[in-house]
DNA sequence: ATTTGTGAATGGGTTCACAGCA
DNA sequence: TGCTGTGAACCCATTCACAAAT
């Protein structure tokens, strides 16, 4: 599950103060979630809070980092050091939460070579070297769209089965890879989504065809539309 | 829904093309999901594709333009220019996707006026006036989680109703506020958690207690396991 | 013949409500 | 009495399958 993160960062903070022991209601307010969701997830973590006490921290936390992985580090190798890339190798939330930095890859003969922090940008071919240096880590992809697939091909052959992609673009990997993305601009896009729906348009509307055109109406905006559009769009990235 | 901006970026790239048509099928390819998720998602925009033949490219962009109101800019104010708020203010990402940095802004006075690239770190006091300035837009919170909660009260307060977080932090809004949250180290946790699916772990299997303790075999690991737990996790942040 | 649009079936996650236990 | 664990009901998204349209 996508809570279980959560789960524990609230749990550290809890242990942070000296509650030996917290409910399933508390954890779910400091969680931002439904308290009967909590207790689901805890239970098919398979761990067992206390009828009419809760659930205690510390043995909670230990179940918890074990599942996640947290009693160890994973190295995490980021390709492609351009804007982002630079930006994720200096971010300091990933080495803190048990992710360091382990490489820093790049394509561009020009970038290899160049040091980054107490690391130095090394060519993507020497991914399969890196992969075995490191063991098992996670390829963080920070490419160009365009070259987010080669990437993620390659650090699938070089042995990763964990990537996470910033690229926007989508990328294919095996079934027992796993895959994870985030994109930053989809993200804005989904909130200028709602904010479009809250006000409605006013000059926008009259321009709109309507929903359910009924085959006579085939108005002509259809072909007039592209032409504003072009201007309007920028080039697809 | 969250996909709309995948099938954007998708007919972009199929519109740079002389292709006027799409089917659902090879849009379906193009964003990696089902085609019949393409149509429903679609049909619910409300849109019409011909049948037989497929969508018009050109006039699937205009209205998922219209709709996720990409078809004006919407100006970002990045508050917190620490590692990642600078790395945000310099990705391209943003502004060529419809998303120009408007403002940077900091609580830190020693980082006031402070240039970043063609920006002016202000004040954080002052964003009732840049808010106004701007006109409508989107907030980005990329401070520490303790002022997280903070920011988005003063982000609201002056007007913003989309905020895009990247503490790592749980904030509450108003119902009439958009929020949306990225968490990056969150997305390496669920990572790794598949990743220790995979294994199973050596070791570590002899330490953990069966799932399903009877009560006479109340086990010392509760007791005994918080204390190497303690070395091995890191501070709450 | 091809492809959309959509009711119906399916499945997974969320919530409710309460039994079971400390 | 208080809180966990969990079956049951519920809800929403996904998928299937096919009628309708070109």
């Amino acid at each position: 599950m996508a809570r279980l993160p959560v789960y524990l960062r609230s749990l550290l903070e809890v242990a942070a103060t000296d509650t030996p022991t917290i409910s399933s209601e508390r954890l779910a307010e400091m969680a931002g979630v439904n308290a009967a969701k909590v207790r689901k997830d805890l239970s098919y973590l398979g761990s067992y809070g206390t009828r009419g006490v809760g659930y205690d921290v510390e043995y909670l936390l230990f179940q918890m980092s074990r599942e996640l992985g947290c009693t160890q580090d994973w190295p995490v190798i980021i390709v492609g050091v351009g804007n982002l890339g630079h930006a994720l190798a200096n971010y300091r939330g990933f080495s803190d939460r048990g992710f360091p930095v382990g490489a820093l890859v790049d394509a561009d003969p020009a970038k290899v070579g160049e040091r980054v922090g107490e690391l130095v940008i090394r060519h993507i071919d020497e991914l399969p070297a890196i992969v075995a240096e490191l063991g098992t880590s996670i390829g963080v992809v920070a490419t160009p769209p365009a070259a987010a697939q080669d990437v993620a091909d390659r650090l699938v052959a070089a042995g990763v089965c964990s990537i996470l992609n910033f690229a926007p673009a989508v990328v294919a990997v095996p079934p027992d890879v796993s895959l994870r993305k985030v994109d930053l601009a989809v993200e804005l896009q989904i909130l200028s989504f709602y904010q479009q729906r809250r006000s409605p348009g006013s000059m926008v509307a009259a321009a709109v065809p309507p929903p359910l055109a009924e085959p006579q109406a085939d108005v002509l905006v259809p072909t007039v539309v592209p032409a504003t559009l072009a201007v309007t769009l920028e080039a697809p990235s």
